[in-house]
DNA sequence: CGAGAAATCTTGACACTGTCAAGTATTCGG
DNA sequence: CCGAATACTTGACAGTGTCAAGATTTCTCG
C-alpha cells in the first residue's frame, strides 16, 4: 500500500498542498483551516482527522517548506568550488524566500513551539548540517576565518536569514536597493564576512 | 489641551498601551481588538474612532516598538569607543528582542505594507540612520572594513537581526547554546565581520 | 468470510473574531 | 446656545478554530 486508500485517498498530504497553494496565493493571515479544507475537497472538520489542530497543520507545511529549501540549497552547494558554492548557496536561500515568501514567513515566524514536532526538528537540524558543511569546506579553503565551525556557520547563516528578512519586510531603504540588483548587494554583504582570495569581477 | 478629554480622555494611546501589554502577556496569535479594547475598559468597537482596522492598531503598537527599540540603542551607541559601543548596540538589540519578544514579532512579521503608514517608515528610517551612524564611527576607527556605509551598515543589521531572530525561533541548537552564554555567542558571531584591532579579553 | 473495532469524514453547534451600520452621548465651533 | 463633529455603544453579520455526535468506510482477526 503506497498510501491510504480511504474515502479521500491521501488527504493528509493534499492538505498540506492545498494549504501551501493558498499560502502563496493569499498570504500568511488569511490561511485558514476551513479554506485549506474546502480547496481540499472535504468538510470544514475534516482536517482534525489527520492534525491535532491548526498549529499541526502549520507545521507539517513548514516542515514541507523546509524540505524545499535544503533541497535549493543542496543544487547550489554542489558547486565544487567552496567560494562560488557559498555565494549560489546564499543566493538559493534567498531566491527560495521571494519564491515561496508566505511560507518563508511562516516556517520562521516563531509559532512552532521547541520540540513539539519532531520532524521539523528534524529537516530544520539537517539544514543546518548542511550550511556547516558549506562552511568546513570555505573555511579549509582560507575563504572563512578559522575558529569554531558550528559559530562560524551560524554567523553565517544568521547574516543571510537577516538580510532576506529585512528584505521582505520592506527594510531596505530603496536607495540601495534601486543602485544594484539584489544578488549583487547580497554578494557586497557576504563580502564583509569573507576573505578575499581572489578579488575577480 | 494636552490630548483629548472626551469620555475616556487618551483611548487612542490607552489602546497602543493596551495592546503592547496583552502582546507581552498572551503572545502574537493572541492579540484580539476586542480584549485590547476590553482591557482599554471600552466597548469593543470603539477602537474603530481611533484606527482604521487592526492592522493600523499593529501599526501603531510596531511604531511604539520601534521607538523603544531606537532608545535601547541610542544608550549603548552613547559609549565613546566605537567598537565597544557596536558591540553594546547588538546586545541591546538583542536585550530588547528578549525583553519584547512577541513585539519584536510582530514589528518584523511583515505584515505592514510598504508606506502605509508614515510615522512606522520614519521611525524605521531613523533606526537605519542610526545604524549607519555607528557603522562609519566603526570604519573609521579601523573597525570595520572600508566601503559604502550603508552597505556596511545593512550587512551590520542584516548579521545581528539574523542571530535573533534565529534564536526566538530556537534554531541555534543547543549545544551551541549550552557552551558560553548568549551575549558571548553574539560577540563571536560579530567577530566574523569585524576586524580585530586589539583582540583584549 | 464477517462482525466488531478503528479510522475517516459530515453535520451541527459554540464561542470568538474583525468589521460595519445605526444610534446615543459628549464636546466643540460660531 | 445650538448645530455639528467627535467619541463611544449596541447590535448584527460573516468568518474563524474547535469539539461532540453521528454516519460511512476500511481494517483486524477470529
Amino acid at each position: 500500500m503506497a498510501k491510504e486508500q480511504y474515502h479521500h485517498g491521501d488527504l493528509k498530504n493534499a492538505l498540506i498542498r492545498a494549504g501551501t497553494e493558498l499560502l502563496a496565493e493569499e498570504g500568511v493571515t488569511s490561511l485558514s483551516l476551513r479554506q485549506v479544507a474546502a480547496r481540499a475537497g472535504v468538510s470544514h472538520s475534516a482536517p482534525y482527522a489527520h492534525f491535532a489542530d491548526k498549529q499541526a497543520l502549520i507545521a507539517a507545511i513548514s516542515t514541507e517548506g523546509f524540505r524545499r529549501l535544503y533541497d535549493y540549497m543542496a543544487e547550489a552547494a554542489a558547486e565544487p568550488d567552496p567560494a562560488r558554492a557559498l555565494e549560489k548557496a546564499a543566493w538559493a536561500y534567498v531566491q527560495f524566500a521571494l519564491d515561496n515568501r508566505a511560507c518563508f514567513q511562516l516556517m520562521f515566524s516563531g509559532i512552532l513551539e521547541d520540540g513539539q514536532y519532531p520532524e521539523f526538528s528534524a529537516i530544520s537540524h539537517q539544514s543546518f548540517r548542511q550550511i556547516e558543511e558549506l562552511t568546513r569546506r570555505c573555511q579549509a579553503a582560507g575563504y572563512l576565518r578559522p575558529g569554531p565551525v558550528d559559530v562560524a556557520a551560524l554567523s553565517l547563516w544568521s547574516q543571510v536569514h537577516g538580510f532576506v528578512c529585512l528584505y521582505l519586510e520592506g527594510q531596505i531603504s530603496h536607495t540601495i536597493l534601486n543602485r544594484a540588483p539584489l544578488r549583487d548587494l547580497l554578494r557586497q554583504t557576504l563580502r564583509q564576512i569573507t576573505i578575499s582570495t581572489n578579488p575577480t569581477e
